[in-house]
DNA sequence: CGCTTTTGACCCGCGC
DNA sequence: GCGCGGGTCAAAAGCG
């Protein structure tokens, strides 16, 4: 409902965001950058990697082809949810999680053969901090190129690569 | 009208 | 084996 026009609105927003993100990545946040490396870790190591749906009825989940599922964590100070990095996403779930009182999201790219997944939480204790995870590669190109989130993303595309 | 959101049910891994 | 926590499905509502 006040989704991106919240977004549109708060423009302003964002752009504290940006501000926010962008030196993380670039001046280096000990922790920022160590979770990112512990992600990163986990995935090399396969721990977590899923099957790719595609294409199947319910029943078939286990037993698939493993494809490496690149996950990315980042944390925001910003009071709308869903940040607009230009692609399309469509909301299929949300759970409420136990140690934070605000439920997680989870949106998924509606493009064909597009498994990328995002999934938005935000912590109980700082209403402002939204805690962002993509998970998963765009493999076709933005739609749109209204905000400089492109470069975010293409951030995050470089340190989900390998 | 075609799409997204909503929302409860289902499923799965894990710990007890 | 059962319950819990977390992730996904799918049917129906909602909205441009």
């Amino acid at each position: 409902m006040l989704k991106k026009a919240s977004i549109t609105m708060n423009k302003q927003e964002d752009i504290s965001t940006k501000n926010y993100l962008l030196p993380n990545f670039t001046n280096g946040f000990p922790e920022f950058r160590e979770s990112i490396n512990t992600t990163k870790k986990k995935v090399m190591e396969g721990r977590n990697e899923e099957e790719e749906k595609n294409g199947s009825s319910v029943g078939k989940k286990k037993g698939e082809k493993k494809v490496k599922r690149p996950r990315f964590a980042f944390q925001t100070r910003s009071q709308v949810d869903i940040l607009d990095d230009g692609y399309r996403w469509r909301k299929y779930g949300q759970k409420a999680v136990k140690n934070n009182k605000f439920p997680r999201s989870y949106y998924r790219c509606t493009h064909e053969g597009c498994n990328v997944k995002k999934q938005v939480q935000r912590l109980s204790k700082d209403e402002g901090i939204v805690v962002t995870t993509y998970e998963g590669i765009h493999t076709h190109p933005t739609e749109k190129n209204s905000d400089n989130f492109e470069q975010i993303l293409s951030q995050m595309k470089i340190y989900a690569r390998s």
